[in-house]
DNA sequence: TAAGATTTGTTCGTATGTATC
DNA sequence: GGATACATACGAACAAATCTT
């Protein structure tokens, strides 16, 4: 109910925090949903009997978490945010800014989550679901003819594991998967020069992916954990022969 | 470099948005690192050629995503604020607080993260680190005699859990298991009346909770995983039980 | 302790931009 | 196009916090 679950004596809350607590309370008391409309500006500065430079600061503050949207003109002003998983990645994105992540911390929780998202969406995929899939597996159906190529094709792989993260009903899980997705698609790939590309780790992570389509197809979840665990393996070791490094960056949210 | 990795059509970016954008890419121009300082309103002002009331919107927003922290007076100012696992965590909640999540989600990833993080946990610890753990163990040593006694008992046996993940060196597993035990903290359990409190479930509990310690101790890195998914596995099972229930509220940043 | 300097915090009045009718 | 109802932005003044002397 309260926005401050622990009430530790803070340094000193600004007015403008004070009142964006004060209207999460508001929310979270009358139990408003997305699009529920906040008071205007007038009425918050009636309400809170501050004035319109803190009012407008408050909603900056609860705009750049998601948790409001606001419109100009007639019909307009604040309206209940829902906050987007595009957000919150980027959020904590942010936290792991300040963070040494290496390679081998994503891979450790990759390893063991991926194949049980697998397993778990196994004989629980549309007809059209599996065909996303299967679409996003042929576009990297040659091997990659220089860096670049190799790098594009980096991308739509990692977003054929965001696809399946948002295939499951598991929210959690999902964010999880999709979120280290994210983070490695934000990677800068110091390749070594005379690194030639591996072509037959490139057709093993093709075969894998079509293996584990087929293996969510017939719903065999032991085998699409198989799969996967294989397949995170092998993604690894190509991404610590390539030395890649996790990018440093802000986000935009 | 850029603070904005998508560039699609945004609706439209308010100034102060703008100005917070590009305080970020200067930040990360520069390589600013925790504590640096950045420029002062009136620096802004001119910088940026926005009035006031835009400048200090903008440091909102970084505030708000614990971006940045001001202090007033001689020698003050906005400084680059390292966001803290606290506050991502916080942020992490509200968008789940939009989000239907269930026991069984939180367990289907405790489940396989929690053993993982022990088991890489198992003789890397200090002496200093094991008592760590004994102590907080150490403090649900009796049965509880009634349901308060057993919440309290619940959030200390999560804290134990979260100190686990806080010892690893994998700061991603980790911050997600602590994430998971605050999740599970802030968690409204409506206990069937008449259903008994478990001793046996309990004593497990306990019991697994030291076994740990020793696996922790004596290297042992198999012993700790299968202790942990038992105990997970059990875990689930009470919570299942007491038809508990994920609380839905804002958190505080 | 007290005064002064520095920097953020807050208010108010006014003007402008934007979307709906 | 004009009227209306909103948010957006500016500028000047004053208040409060904090450091130094």
């Amino acid at each position: 109910m309260a926005s401050d679950p622990n009430i530790a004596a803070q340094p000193r809350r600004s007015r403008p925090v004070r009142v964006a607590d004060q209207i999460k309370d508001w929310v979270v008391e009358r139990d408003l949903k997305t699009g529920a409309r906040l008071p205007n500006e007038a009425e918050m500065i009636a309400e809170f009997g501050v004035s319109k430079g803190t009012v407008r600061e408050a909603m900056r503050i609860l705009e750049a978490q998601g948790l409001v949207v606001t419109r100009t003109g007639p019909g307009g002003g604040s309206f209940v945010g829902e906050v987007t998983a595009e957000r919150a990645k980027s959020l904590l994105a942010n936290y792991f800014y300040f963070q040494e992540l290496s390679i081998a911390d994503i891979y450790q929780m990759r390893k063991v989550l991926e194949p049980e998202l697998a397993a778990s969406l196994a004989g629980n995929l549309s007809e059209a679901q599996l065909n996303t899939l299967l679409d996003l597996a042929a576009r990297y159906d040659a091997p990659a003819r220089n860096a670049e190529e190799e790098r594009d094709q980096h991308v739509v792989s990692l977003s054929f594991h965001a696809q399946l993260a948002e295939f499951g009903d598991n929210r959690l899980l999902g964010f999880t998967v999709a979120f280290m997705a994210r983070i490695l698609t934000d990677l800068t790939v110091y390749r070594r020069l005379y690194e030639p590309h591996n072509e037959e780790l490139w057709s093993r992570g093709r075969r894998s992916q079509l293996d584990l389509v087929e293996a969510l197809r017939v719903g065999d979840a032991k085998a699409a954990r198989d799969i996967m665990r294989g397949h995170m393996e092998s993604a690894e070791k190509m991404m610590q022969g390539q030395e890649a490094q996790v990018l440093r960056r802000f986000m935009a949210v």
